[in-house]
DNA sequence: GCGACTTCTCGAACATGTTCCGAAAGATAG
DNA sequence: CTATCTTTCGGAACATGTTCGAGAAGTCGC
């Protein structure tokens, strides 16, 4: 039976920060999307499957970078107010996945909240915090939390797919051949919109729409609303 | 130089409808996750490359696979408010998805809307018309429904991938293990919610908060406000 | 009939994440 | 020192999506 006093067993050659050191470096010199396991382990010096004992996952490894990231992009001063602190908060975790392209690999990760180091959750306490100054109850503002970071998940998600178009050939849709292969005659209103679809599309709205979300959703609780003027 | 006459070249053994119900066969009777491409060649007997020049993708095909459950899916008759026509075509849209569990392969694939077929066209078109109805520009209705879009992307991917946990292990945190490794005293209100999270996480709550998005959107866009009571 | 052209088919190959299982290396007990 | 045990290491192997290039099978112009 093993003694309370040291560990037994082969000692380690590679630790957990130093993978994770590598992985950062790799992404800083290369690119993230050369990041892969076998191009890891190269780095390192040791075999493939070694990397495994120190991490779960690739999803594992990828969390911890994004944690680590997120520690030192986080500064938070937030504004007194629920309602713009509840925005204030949304906004810095929204900029601070949308800076790394490869945090859309992990944000639907299974447990992801729970994942989270200290400051992020900070960042959900603040939220939840705030919700419940304005009066809500505990459950709505869970409720209120879950409904904006599926909405900052998923502008996060389809914007990092859709940038990838950039690279696509040059002459695209010349004229009116973005919504193809539709009959038009019953769709009078995207008809309208036509060629100016991608342009609008391309606008950054994530801070108007969050704050209408915050405001709806307030609303509805029973909280204080506060409709802001028209943007 | 070719006539506008007949076809030339080597005639097609496969055709993409084949292609298209071998899949669906193989979903039926396997499951979704045992649809891959190697598989779906030998269930008709061809070399799996040659799948490639019927489908330009494993994702193509399944956005296709896609347009035509939406065809089946969607049925509108959606009410005359606007508010409410907003409101009922986005849960249309959602439940659509939230049906086929390998949507959320797709959900975030390039250009997603460009590529949808006349049916779910005719939901977006249903949602910008709407909000046209309640006093938005058209640039103002484009942005309401990217920003519907984008929660209900959100959503989907996200209990996407947090269903796959019911798997675990049984004795899934006891007390209160799920807020682990952080540091409670500052996160009073996380603490406070405790182990309620997950339950809380597990209710669906997307129509309500979509109520109150659709809601907060149209006061913004200065369109006609009417606030829900309480739900 | 014949050569050029076009379209389709598919085996070989590549990179990827990941699992399996045996080997290595040190600690502990006798 | 020897035996056992525990932990770490890593090569072989598998399934996956996808590209490449060569070959097959038709049509078209002459």
């Amino acid at each position: 039976m093993p003694r309370s006093h040291g560990r037994t067993g082969r000692p380690p050659l590679t630790s957990r920060a130093e993978i994770l050191e590598a992985a950062r470096k790799i992404i800083d010199r290369d690119g993230w999307e050369r990041l892969t396991m076998r191009r890891l382990a190269a780095e390192l010096g040791i075999g493939p499957t070694t990397l495994y004992h120190h991490v779960r996952d690739r999803e594992d490894l990828l969390i911890q970078l994004l944690n680590e990231h997120a520690q030192q992009t986080l500064r938070r001063d937030l504004p007194s107010d629920p309602r713009d602190c509840i925005v204030a908060s949304a906004i810095a975790i929204h900029d601070s996945l949308a800076a790394w392209p490869w945090a859309a690999e992990v944000l639907t990760a299974d447990g992801f909240l729970r994942r989270l180091g200290q400051p992020a959750l900070e960042m959900v306490e603040a939220i939840v915090g705030a919700a419940a100054e304005a009066g809500c109850t505990s459950e709505q503002a869970v409720h209120l939390f879950r409904g904006i970071w599926y909405y900052t998940v998923g502008e996060i998600l389809v914007r990092a797919h859709s940038d990838s178009r950039r690279a696509g050939d040059a002459h695209d849709a010349p004229d009116d051949a973005f919504f193809d292969r539709a009959d038009l005659s019953r769709l009078p209103h995207l008809a309208g919109i036509g060629n100016r679809w991608p342009a609008l599309a391309a606008q950054d709205t994530y801070a108007a729409a969050l704050g209408a979300f915050v405001d709806g959703l307030l609303a509805h609780a029973g909280a204080v609303p506060r409709i802001e003027p028209r943007i």
